[in-house]
DNA sequence: GTGAAAGCGCTAACAG
DNA sequence: CTGTTAGCGCTTTCAC
């Protein structure tokens, strides 16, 4: 008439069951430590005749350190961080790790309060891409969190290693692109934090004697609504603008949207290149030129420097990739 | 000159600190119990200066029961998986749940280590994406886990709630549309598991007087190659097909780019339709009509009902959109 | 209202 | 080679 109160096999069963004291147990199916064959043999056949899994709780527990990385991402629907976590997921399962993943919207706060939480279950080592300053990250190295970020660093925490993209030379290789189909009056679309591509793209449009015009430099929080009332109002306001580079595949795929509302013909109207390659960069009509970045290799990464983490480890720099389609041309 | 070794503060710090027991410090701050005013104030203060975080392992060692949620899905770089995750996130983070993320490649070898994994860990309720057939599910349910099924049932294992599309009356929606635009010859691009909308589909084309020709129903695996292939062949193989539908975005994307390579014009030469509503659908060329399905929501559903998961739960069927835009056309 | 103590499942000394 | 034992950090009786 009960119902079945399952109870958790323990590492007691098996020793009951295989007649041998549970640190037995424990060395032999640890691997540490020695056991005769015979006993082995039986431990081991016990512990599979009731299916027996030891506890991560108590193991970890007891060795007061908790394998399994934390995971934070701004928004898991844009593919360029779901493949982010489509690496770190791929180091962490092939090196037997769980893996706790949060998403943050990009919100401080949200942010603060998964950094408590992974802190809480014990995780010891956290690939963020980091949506607050500084100061949300100290309460993870006060409690001694291994923590690496992605696709942007912290400022105030340049001993963090980071596993980032070169925007620099991504930016250079775009502006410079576009100036050779002979366009002058570039815009950039960028995302709230992206301060790092926007000063490089100031950089390179001086480097090249464009003329660098802050109000086509216009920003955007990261959701679609956001992105789309930018390159919208971009497209609007300045009909001088000729090319328009866009920070990120949401930018992208608004400033597509967009220009089709506006009736602006790309490339005809105005180029469009874009940060990062997503596969719909080539369904899209006309196919997108982009900046590839290496999305799930830097989520590899991420989780390889978090692992071995030794002593002084150094973040990476990814390289960019220019992919050219369809999507500029010749200025008008 | 010794390195300073992190040792997590724990309630007995916190005791100590407010000079009390550490059975006070767990009612104060687990809000169980009762304490008088002062020593609430003093043990507050005391957790907040020493920054103290009570260890989720030495709580659910305690308490035999870990919160948290395990979430298992085929790729997280599928936009709908990617949704679907999101959605259990956001449920699961307003619960303050963790959430414990895994793919499986949609391989059942993987799935079983994973549930393995998952159980080891101490979750004790997941949210899966199913690859492997019922026996899979046998450790899970032996550990006592709360289980629920998303995207697909797992045959076997009716008696566990699943949150679903409505693929009959999806598939059916689809395949009348076409019919009305006067499409006789249509194909059906599925995925491997999808028997479900396979026999929709040739119910649908039945009742509706169509001819199905069980060469026009081709499968592919999960994966962008396979899909491709499949698409390719049919495409190339079956010049008097008239129409095809994509069981989901990745054979929907596949479709499209064998389209182009191909020559065959869309809506022109062939009809297409997707299940799916992916960003990129609006933003292919031409635009994709396509079945909706409430990804996020899906996600979000499934997580509360693993959560609430009361005696008899039952699942839930979510219903499919017909979103037209685009790729259909009337028959050539 | 509050503290002492037991014990969750496990591993790491330490004896035998 | 193997068993006993002492905790890891926490919650929960159970006395006081």
């Amino acid at each position: 008439m009960r119902m079945s109160e399952q109870r958790r096999t323990t590492i007691k069963d098996v020793a009951e069951a295989a007649d041998v004291g549970v640190a037995t147990v424990s060395r032999v199916l640890s691997g540490t430590g020695s056991a005769s064959p015979a006993t082995r043999e039986r431990v081991l056949a016990a512990a599979a005749r009731l299916d027996y899994r030891p506890s991560a709780l108590g193991r970890n527990l007891r060795r007061r350190r908790t394998g399994g990385i934390g995971l934070l991402i701004p928004d898991i629907t844009d593919s360029f961080y779901a493949r982010l976590a489509d690496g770190v997921l791929a180091c962490a399962q092939s090196a037997g790790e769980p893996v706790m993943i949060g998403t943050t919207g990009d919100d401080p706060e949200r942010e603060a309060e998964l950094i408590g939480s992974l802190i809480e279950e014990s995780v010891e080592r956290v690939i963020a891409v980091p949506s607050g300053d500084g100061e949300m990250w100290g309460p993870a190295f006060r409690a001694g969190l291994g923590v690496v970020f992605a696709e942007r660093p912290v400022r105030g925490r340049e001993d963090v290693p980071a596993v980032v993209t070169d925007d620099r030379s991504g930016v250079r290789t775009a502006v410079e692109y576009l100036a050779a189909l002979g366009h002058r009056r570039v815009a950039f679309l960028a995302r709230h934090g992206q301060e790092q591509r926007v000063r490089a793209f100031r950089e390179a449009m001086g480097a090249l004697g464009l003329p660098v015009d802050e109000e086509l430099i216009v920003r955007a929080r990261a959701t679609r609504d956001s992105a789309y009332a930018a390159a919208a109002g971009l497209l609007h306001h300045r009909s001088d603008l000729t090319a328009v580079l866009a920070g990120g595949n949401l930018l992208g795929e608004a400033a597509v949207l967009a220009a089709r509302e506006l009736d602006v013909r790309v490339p005809r109207d105005v180029s469009l290149i874009m940060f990062d390659d997503v596969p719909w960069a080539e369904l899209c009509w006309p196919p997108l030129t982009v900046i590839a970045q290496p999305a799930q290799d830097m989520g590899y990464r991420a989780a390889e420097l978090v692992l071995r983490q030794g002593r002084r480890t150094r973040g990476v720099v990814l390289p960019t990739e220019l992919i050219v389609r369809g999507s500029c041309g010749p200025r008008r």
